[in-house]
DNA sequence: ATGATACCGGACCACGCGGTCCATAATAAA
DNA sequence: TTTATTATGGACCGCGTGGTCCGGTATCAT
């Protein structure tokens, strides 16, 4: 069995290269080209690997989120406090305005105004996404409570949806050109909800 | 003087057609086909009323802007309490929910997460707009505070920005198919971080 | 009426797009 | 070594794109 000529590449690797090309250009931005140049493909490699730069649109999206939320999970595990957690991703958030001259910003947020409803399948991934990314937050705001640092009155999963979407907000500031200062100053005012 | 054919089209209305196209669609999203549909121009006409497509974006762009702050300005002017001013405005962006289920969001936000800074004229203009609209909301602000809904130590320019980044983190989570229930409750919180 | 002016419709263009196909190369099983 | 199986590169395709151009026509000033 398992006949026939091997891989001559490695599917995790072009798969995260193809996330990377749509989360920089979106879908519509992202051409065929950019896909084979970024993941180094042939364009037969490409179709055998992916069906259609659709589903590997898909593909690249799932697997941003599944990034996302286990990098958060494992940040949220290893830090002590939830408040502090909290903090540090809505500051990520602020760096990146100096880390990078042109910012990605987080690739669901993007994909979620290209498309809004058209793609039903898309929107479908959109919504599991953020519902994912969302119980991170709920997780870190219960943690919060559990210490102290947020009161136990508040309801967690609408906080942790306040921070979703705060987070969401921020991402766009980055993109309008918003100052490090005036960044950091907003995630003061965000956190000062949670008290 | 003024010799020749006059023209058959409201220069205004193939302006606020073309804003209507490109806040639907983005950049991209928007063939030349759609614009000519929306507008109802022939090709040369559009040609000759815009040079480019992209002269074309960058007019409807600005067009976006006047119409979306001045609205602003003259909702604030109208009502009495800049509480309810702001609170309405976060609300409209809850109630997009319902009313559409193909919600373009804020043209603005939509334009600035496709180009983020890749196009320096855009960058300029979304900057711009994004300006303006907070200073709305730091007028707001400061109307607020001086009928006491909103303590006076608070400075208005950061909460004016806070606002603006909340209003975009809204616009984002109806299109990833929050609820209204779930939007009116971030709305809560995002108000309770005036006080 | 006439010439100048400016709009209009649509033919036309080069190009890049996503996608298909096939001849060839490389490997595993026999 | 042969045969079956699979990957690869690139030629090829139809189509829609943004953009140009021109012949025809409507309206102005004279």
């Amino acid at each position: 069995m398992n006949a026939g000529r091997p891989l001559e590449y490695e599917p995790d690797v072009a798969l995260d290269a193809t996330m990377q090309a749509f989360w920089r250009r979106g879908y519509e931005g992202t051409s065929l080209r950019d896909l084979l140049d970024a993941t180094g493909l042939s364009k037969s490699s490409f179709y055998q690997a992916f069906n259609s730069k659709h589903e590997a649109f898909q593909r690249a999206l799932s697997h941003y989120c599944d990034n996302v939320t286990s990098n958060l999970r494992s940040r949220l595990r290893a830090g002590d406090s939830g408040w502090e957690f909290i903090e540090s991703v809505l500051m990520g958030a602020a760096e990146e305005v100096l880390s990078s001259k042109d910012p990605r910003g987080c690739m669901i947020v993007n994909v979620a105004t290209e498309f809004s409803a058209r793609d039903p399948r898309i929107r479908e991934l959109i919504g599991d996404g953020a519902k994912r990314v969302t119980q991170v937050f709920v997780a870190a705001v219960k943690q919060a409570q559990s210490d102290g640092s947020i009161p136990l009155d508040k309801d967690p999963n609408v906080l942790g949806r306040y921070l979703l979407s705060s987070l969401s907000g921020l991402r766009t500031m980055v993109k309008a050109g918003t100052s490090h200062r005036a960044m950091t100053e907003i995630v003061g005012v965000i956190m000062s909800a949670l008290k």
